[in-house]
DNA sequence: CTGAAAGCGCTTACAG
DNA sequence: CTGAAAGCGCTTACAG
C-alpha cells in the first residue's frame, strides 16, 4: 500500500494564526507557550486556528529569539563499537528519546573517541550548539566530559569514573548492593564455589560489581578468589568462562557482571556438556535483551535501564529549566529469577 | 589533569566582528560563507577578527535567514536492540557522522519503531524540522519512508525492501555478488557441502546474499539446500549452526551471512571440538569488528561500512544543495582472508 | 488580559 | 567589490 504525503508547501506562520484567529501575534505565542494569562474563549479560538492551519512553530526561529538552541548533545564517549554492541545502552537511549518526545528538544549524536574528545567536538558542545549533554558511558575517566558541566547542564548515565574527584549529576544504580543480591540469591541457594565474571577496571560500575561480590561472600565466610575478567562483551564471556574452568573445575556457580557476557559463558557450559543450573548457577546482570536470548533464559539482577535513560533526560530538562533536582539518582534493581539460577 | 575550560560567555556576533573588521556585517557574512566576491586583503582581515574573537556564526539566526534547518536526522526504523547490537551499523553511523563534521549539518537521532513511524516521527520528519534523512537499516518494507522523499530528500543504508518498487537513493554493496564470491572462494578451496547460514527473508540484504550463496553452488553443480535462518545476531547463529549439523554432519564449509552469526557458528564448532577450517571452513559477511573478536579470526566477504556510512551523508548533502549525484551507489566488496577458511 | 514594537543574529537581493 | 536595508518567524518587556 502506498501512503499519501502532503505536498511540500510554506509552512504557516504565527502571522497566519494570528490573521486566522483575529488575535495578535503576542496572543497566539502565548496561546502555544500555554501562558495562563489569556482568556479562556481566546485560548480556545487560537488553539482551533492553530490545528485548522496545522501549524507548527518554527524551532529556529523561537531559538533565535530565545536565545536557547533546543537542542540536547547524546555524548557517545566510548569506542562505537562497544557501545553499539549492548542491549543495555540500546534501552537507555530509547528511554531518553521517549522522555525528549514531549519537549521541544531535539537529540543531537555526537560520537566521541573514548580516550579524549576531539577539536570538534569540543568546539561543538562548547560552541554553543546545545543548551545541555546527557553523556552514556559505562565509564568514564575523561574529565573533558566531568568538567563540561560548568559550561553548559550535564546529565551522566552512570557514576563518574572516581566519583570523589567529581560532582555530576547521574543516575546510576546501586551496583555494589545490586551484585551482592545476586551472589546472595546464589549463597541462598547453597552454592559454595562461587566465581565472578567481572567486568574491565576501568568502569566504576565494573568496579562496584566486583565489590558487591566480594562482600556477599566475605560476609558468608566463603572464598572470594576466582575472578576472571571480561569487557562487558558476549565473546569475553566465553573466553572468561573457559578461563574459570580450567582453574577450577569445582565451581558450583557463577556471578556474571553483564548479561551478554552470562549468555557467552552459558554457551561454553551448554557446549562442553555442562548443564546449567544444576551442575553450575549463572545469575547475570541487566536484565537487557540479551537475558532471554540465548538457550537458557537468565536469571539476572534487573537494573531499570529504560527508565535510567528517561530519567537522566528528565533531569536534564529540569536543569535547563532551572528546576532543582537530585544530584544522584539511585534506581533500583532487583532480582529477576528464571532458569539458570 | 584537570582541564580548563572557558567561562560562559555571550558569543561574539557578525555585528562584532564586522566592527573589527572595521567592514559591514554583509562582508563579513560574505567571507563566512566563502564568497568569491570579496577583495582578497579584505577576507584576510575578516578572517583574522574572526580567528581573535572566535567568532562562531549562530545556527539558529543562520537556519531563520536561510529558512533551512541545517539538521539531517538519522532513522533508526529497526529494534532498537538489534540496531546497537550490529557493529555493522557502529561503522555506519561512525561514517555518517564523520561526513557530516565537516558540514554545517547536525545530526539528529530518530528512533523509529520497525513496523510503522509513530505520529511523533512523521511530524517531526514532515514538520520541517529536519532538511533531509538518512535511513539506516538491514531492511526496509516501510512505505512511510520510502515515500517520505517526497518531501525531504532521502538516502537509505542498504537497498530498500522490494527495490522495485521503489526508486529511492541508496548505497549498498552488490550483496549477490558478494556471496558469490565468498562461496566460490570455498568451492575453490575443495569444500564439496557448503551450507548456508542466512538472514531473515524480510531484508533484502539477506534475500541477496541467499542467492548469491545459491548462484554460485549451481554454477558449480553442487547441491544448494543446507540452509539455516538466523536473524543476524550471534545467537541466532549458534542456534542455526547447530540445526545445520544435526541436519547433516557432513558439512564442510558455511557461508555465513553476517560476521556476528559467523562467530556464534564457531562457537558451537570449537565447543564440538570440530576443526575449524579444517573440519568445516567458515566464510562470513561484513568484515566488521566481530570478525577479528572471537577465537578464530574470520576470512569475510569485506563490505566499507564506514565508506558507505559515509557515501551516504555525502550523497544526501548533495542533494540538498541541488547538486546532481547518483541514485545507486553501490560499493565494492572483497574477500579478507583470516584463519577460519 | 492584549497589542505594538523592538530585538534575537544572520542572509540576500538591490544599489552603487 | 561593498554597504544599507529588509526580512526570516518567533518572544517578551512595556503600555494600556
Amino acid at each position: 500500500m502506498d501512503v499519501e504525503l502532503p505536498a511540500r508547501r510554506v509552512a504557516p506562520t504565527l502571522e497566519a494564526v494570528a490573521a486566522a484567529a483575529g488575535v495578535s501575534r503576542s496572543t497566539v505565542s502565548r496561546v502555544v507557550n500555554g501562558s495562563s494569562q489569556v482568556r479562556p474563549d481566546v485560548v480556545e479560538t487560537v488553539t482551533r486556528a492553530i490545528e485548522d492551519l496545522n501549524y507548527v512553530p518554527n524551532r529556529a526561529a523561537r531559538s533565535l529569539a530565545k536565545s536557547q538552541t533546543m537542542a540536547i548533545a547524546l555524548v557517545v564517549p566510548e569506542d562505537t563499537t562497544r557501545f553499539f554492541g549492548d542491549p543495555f545502552f540500546a534501552a537507555v537511549v530509547h528511554g531518553i528519546s521517549r522522555a525528549l518526545e514531549d519537549s521541544d528538544y531535539v537529540l543531537t549524536l555526537q560520537l566521541a573517541s573514548p580516550s579524549e574528545p576531539s577539536e570538534k567536538t569540543i568546539r561543538y558542545l562548547l560552541g554553543g550548539n546545545v543548551d545541555g549533554a546527557i553523556v552514556v558511558s559505562h565509564h568514564s575517566g575523561d574529565d573533558f566530559f566531568t568538567a563540561l558541566d560548568a559550561t553548559i547542564p550535564v546529565v551522566f548515565g552512570g557514576r563518574p569514573f572516581q566519583p570523589e574527584k567529581h560532582s555530576n549529576y547521574f543516575v546510576d544504580v546501586d551496583n555494589t548492593a545490586g551484585a551482592a543480591m545476586g551472589t546472595n540469591y546464589l549463597i541462598d541457594r547453597g552454592r559454595t564455589r562461587i566465581a565472578t565474571i567481572a567486568g574491565p577496571p576501568n568502569m566504576q560500575a565494573a568496579i562496584d560489581r566486583t565489590t558487591g561480590w566480594q562482600n556477599a561472600l566475605s560476609a558468608a565466610g566463603q572464598r572470594h578468589d576466582l575472578l576472571a575478567r571480561g569487557d562487558f562483551t558476549m565473546t569475553s564471556g566465553v573466553r572468561a568462562m573457559r578461563e574459570l574452568l580450567d582453574r577450577d573445575p569445582h565451581i558450583d556457580a557463577v556471578f556474571v557482571a553483564s548479561d551478554l557476557m552470562a549468555t557467552g559463558a552459558i554457551s561454553v557450559l551448554r557446549e562442553r556438556g555442562i548443564s546449567v543450573p544444576n551442575q553450575i548457577a549463572i545469575v547475570g546482570f541487566d536484565d537487557s535483551p540479551a537475558a532471554t536470548n540465548g538457550d537458557i533464559p537468565l536469571t539476572t539482577v534487573h537494573q531499570p535501564s529504560g527508565e535510567m535513560g528517561n530519567k537522566m533526560a528528565t533531569i536534564l530538562l529540569q536543569l535547563l529549566r532551572g528546576e532543582p533536582t537530585e544530584r544522584e539518582s539511585i534506581m533500583p534493581t532487583r532480582m529477576v529469577i528464571r532458569e539458570s539460577a
